[in-house]
DNA sequence: GGTATAAATTGAACGCCGTTTAATTAAGCG
DNA sequence: CGCTTAATTAAACGGCGTTCAATTTATACC
């Protein structure tokens, strides 16, 4: 066969990576193959390798789909809310939400480096301090007079904890069950990093 | 060739360890293959296969060496100190000294995971709680009257936080430089929850 | 409208992977 | 010394990411 444009290169690029993400949340991100993507929209590797530049670069592009997906869920939570704190608490609540409803999706971007010494691709630059920052322009809010260092080292402190946490419960190497939960973890580091931060 | 007696089977599992360690430091966890361990003890491929049960089982063994690696420098730290609250903040501080210092090895304990459905093997059970368990003793001694649970939980809440941070830091999603540091996050995140452990 | 050009798509190949297995070799024993 | 048993190997299998020559088709031009 030969040329079919039944589809533009961008349309590719996104069945692909629809297909990605479909293949990931039903098998889990370690079997994702470029084969089994390229069989299930329809074409064999080769295209695949016509629209991205290699199996990372496929990768890369779900990535930053889950990370644009995980933050627009997050910020229009947090747009019904006025209150900075309160927008601090929903964030680490929708922050879980969404990396307990896609575990594999979500370990999928913080398990997936590209091979040794490349540098990061800009669709990752781009899109790896979102959720600091989010959490950043908010702890500004709640106390406008510190110095902008201090609030983002905060942010930075507060929100690697949080990804702590999910990590950890997500891939089983934490005790839950009982009065022990995701949600009462996230709660006390909110907590003692809010608090820390006001009094001091 | 055949029968050559050379080592015993726990001699050529230890041998196999020890290999697949050095073989992750020196060219990152993504690119350990059988292979090369049987390559770098002078067997083949087979005789790994004789010795364990899978690729798996192997990166276990090594996992499980070097859990108990780092909580055998870490309880060495600690063993110096006797105020609770500063041993806590050693383990913190030699946690992420060893992190540093074998960040392949380090990162493969928490991102290598046995295929799908199979169950946590008894080798990482074990070890699993071994950080969280430390914590909680200093944090016990720290606060004798608090209830057991309440103790549990903030270990668990603080360790994580810690364990949040370095894995951010050490696969390259954390913005470091300038004040901002590792070391640093770290002792905000410590001073967060221990204060707030005290004061409620 | 036929044809040359350029681009999309394929299929087959390469070297590597984890894993299995039959065949070989050597040690231990009577 | 021959037999048994177990360790070890080499080869094979299917699947992986990746590359590339060959093929097919859409498009531009005359």
């Amino acid at each position: 066969m030969g040329r079919r444009s039944d589809h533009s290169r961008e349309e590719i690029q996104a069945m692909a990576i629809t297909a990605a993400a479909k293949l990931v949340e039903a098998e889990g991100f370690q079997s994702l193959t470029a084969r089994k993507v390229a069989k299930a929209i329809g074409y064999t590797v080769g295209t695949l390798y016509h629209v991205f530049r290699n199996f990372d670069d496929l990768v890369i592009h779900l990535n930053a789909r889950t990370i644009d997906e995980m933050a627009a869920l997050i910020q229009q939570q947090i747009r019904k809310k006025r209150n900075p704190e309160v927008r601090i608490r929903v964030m680490a609540e929708f922050y879980v939400q969404y990396a307990t409803d896609h575990p594999d999706r979500w370990r999928l971007v913080f398990e997936h480096q590209a091979p040794r010494g490349l540098p990061t691709p800009e669709l990752m630059k781009e899109r790896r301090d979102v959720m600091f920052e989010l959490v950043a322009e908010n702890l500004r809010e709640l106390a406008p007079d510190r110095i902008p260092h201090e609030v983002a080292h905060t942010a930075t402190a507060l929100w690697s904890g949080i990804h702590g946490i999910c990590i950890l419960a997500l891939t089983g190497k934490l005790y839950l069950g009982g009065a022990f939960s995701m949600v009462k973890l996230i709660e006390t580091l909110v907590d003692s990093v809010l608090n820390e931060f006001r009094h001091r």
